[in-house]
DNA sequence: ATTGAAACTATGCACTC
DNA sequence: GAGTGCATAGTTTCAAT
């Protein structure tokens, strides 16, 4: 059974293609909302034999399209009530960037984005008190040489939803 | 098996006790990572007997500490490379609120917070193209009745990282 | 929490189309 | 290549301890 690999850049954990036909769309769809469904139970919905239901999972995985399965854990009960965007950018611009790497240390940091606009990278971070973000975003530019602009996430209306499948 | 309920706020979803010793921490940690783990693995990281950990497992869902199990699936393998972030906030600050359930109803939109700050909600969004999401930005400021401010997404690092357990 | 028996699930292989 | 069916090994479940 696969494990996730997170710490890797998405783009180099190999090609992904896209989904072949409606059987795919269906397996996908099912093991979105429910990792732990059974090949029976996909193989009912997919109208297909249990042995070509597994075999069609596996080469989903093997593609790339199923990146590995997670139970979806409440950040409260980890202790980690608060969370926050944070976007930064380099303050020395003519530095080398590896900001991702670097901050890929700090276990608070959920997510990392480069994106277009004012800022270099945007993260996800959750963190247990207000008093800890303060740590966090010292440490965030201290490591990665960077000015921070943080935004408190009041309330997590939904999250992970699935598209389009 | 539980399946997971993304369409409704997550506070709705029950209070969340923390976790209460060593064998949950090692229980989730291990989920977390492998979603499909089973009981036996479970039980042998956790020194425990197999039924034990099915009922460790058990109460760790019913109290919300497992909101569910998801496979994690490449978004471009759904032909959605495009992701963004899209602030709102709203035109008529004297209108009755309802953006993130009105927001629920398109597809494109996997996650909504509401933040503290200039901009009353942030939007992670997947689309197929620029023409898709200039679309999406049309829709999503009609149906909230909103001004947005986008971001768009050029490569992700790494997200869905399980923080400290 | 553990054991143990029964039901269910996953896996590999021989076979068909 | 892609599917089915079956035998076996492994997993989940629940009652009894």
């Amino acid at each position: 059974m696969p494990l996730l690999a997170l710490n890797r850049p998405v783009a180099s954990r190999g090609v992904t293609s896209p989904l072949e036909d409606d059987v795919d769309r269906t397996l996908v769809a099912l093991l979105a909302t429910d990792g732990r469904a059974t090949l029976s139970t996909l193989a009912s919905a997919a109208g297909l034999s249990v042995s070509a239901t597994q075999a069609r999972v596996r080469r989903l995985e093997q593609r790339g399209v199923i990146r590995g399965y997670a139970a979806d854990i409440d950040p409260e009960a980890l202790g980690l009530p608060l969370a926050a965007f944070i976007a930064i950018s380099p303050l020395d611009p003519a530095q080398p960037d590896d900001a991702p790497e670097q901050l890929a240390e700090l276990d608070a940091v959920e997510a990392c984005y480069s994106v277009a606009g004012e800022d270099s990278y945007v993260l996800l971070v959750r963190v247990p008190s207000p008093r800890a973000l303060e740590d966090l975003i010292r440490q965030i530019r201290s490591v990665a040489n960077v000015r921070t602009r943080t935004t408190v996430i009041l309330q997590t209306f939904y999250e992970r939803r699935l598209s389009h499948p």
